[in-house]
DNA sequence: AAGGCCCCCAACCGCACCCTT
DNA sequence: CAAGGGTGCGGTTGGGGGCCT
């Protein structure tokens, strides 16, 4: 178990990179594509070890980070992630495309965090620390334990996407770099993430059944932009709520692993049903559980005479979360 | 001006996971 | 199937800079 450090060696450099190492790294990232980072010091001339040289990339020198001070709406973006994720940085960083995980993390744990102190919340619960707004009841704490659950595995299957689409573009990286504009543009590099699509399912979940109005819900599904390329919701043949497999097939077929860790950690509980989907972009066919269609935690959510979590304003707290991810321009990455 | 304190963030560390052999 | 290498991830640290006294 573990691994001996890859940086104890004798002569390899620590700490703090200097513009001549940065210059070095980036040269030859440029030039040759990272490949095995254990290998690229010696052949970029570094002193440093692969991780080291891998972590100054992916945290610095990449040319598509976006540096600087976190907008609002991203702030907003990273408490909303966090109340479903929890401290999945990069599940939270894959949504904020031009933002590392470690910078999230540092943000977080430098403002955002102390914020929602100050404000009375539970940094980590994201519930007022006396629960007098929060969800009392253990149906409502199983339910949103259900969804951060199901939430979590699907985002960290679409990080996955992310970082593989990233891949790719970095093993393109020299033509993209002789035109970031391009690159830009190519949506390779800053392309809209794989946005949290199965939050408007669930809100047209909740519009029909607080409203029993099909219709609206309908109206509200068929509104939507849900052409996420990589989303896994596809709305286009049943607005009420059929979860189908429209993502490029490479890419379900890739994240095989985290489907069946979806299905142990939250199908476990699900019917027997299953309905075999077919990508009709791919020959692989998919199976999903009928409890997918219509995910029983729902239950509970969104009626009158349940407490849902509300802010100080009277919202929901997970409308608030649906209401990002909704707006064209509720984040700036989406 | 200088010393102390605090904050921030780049970087490190160790573990876990995935993939290849 | 097991072992080992490569990489990703999250927690933590420490040094630099700003602020306060």
């Amino acid at each position: 178990m573990g691994r001996s450090p890859c940086c104890d060696k004798e002569g390899l450099k620590k700490g703090p990179w200097t513009p001549e190492e940065d210059q070095k790294l980036l040269a030859y990232v440029q030039q040759h594509g990272h490949g095995s980072w254990r290998a690229l010091p010696p052949k970029a001339g570094l002193q440093r070890c692969g991780k080291s040289c891998r972590l100054r990339w992916t945290n610095y020198l990449r040319p598509d980070i976006k540096r600087g001070k976190f907008s609002l709406q991203e702030e907003q973006t990273i408490i909303q992630l966090h109340a479903l994720l929890g401290n999945r940085w990069s599940a939270i960083a894959s949504h904020l495309p031009k933002r590392t995980d470690n910078e999230i993390k540092n943000y977080w744990n430098t403002h955002l965090k102390k914020r929602l102190v100050k404000m009375g919340l539970d940094p980590a619960t994201h519930k007022p620390k006396n629960h007098t707004l929060g969800c009392s009841q253990p149906k409502q704490i199983a339910n949103l334990s259900h969804m951060a659950q199901w939430e979590s595995a699907r985002l960290e299957a679409e990080a996955r996407i992310v970082r593989e689409s990233k891949q790719l573009a970095s093993n393109s990286l020299t033509s993209q770099l002789m035109n970031a504009a391009s690159a830009s543009a190519s949506g390779l590099l800053s392309s809209r993430p794989p946005c949290l699509d199965i939050l408007k399912v669930w809100q047209g979940t909740w519009m029909r059944s607080s409203r029993k109005d099909v219709a609206a819900a309908s109206l509200f599904a068929a509104n939507a932009n849900l052409e996420s390329p990589t989303s896994i919701l596809n709305f286009a043949d049943n607005a009420v709520g059929l979860i189908s497999y429209g993502g490029p097939c490479t890419a379900a077929k890739d994240n095989g692993g985290y489907q069946e860790d979806q299905n142990k950690g939250i199908m476990g509980n699900s019917v027997e049903l299953h309905d075999h989907i077919t990508d009709p972009n791919c020959s692989t066919s998919y199976t999903v559980a009928d409890s997918m269609r219509y995910p029983s935690f729902l239950d509970g959510f969104g009626h009158d005479d349940n407490i849902v979590f509300e802010d100080n304003k009277g919202n929901n707290y997970w409308s608030n979360i649906l209401n990002v991810v909704n707006s064209p321009m509720g984040s700036p990455v989406f």
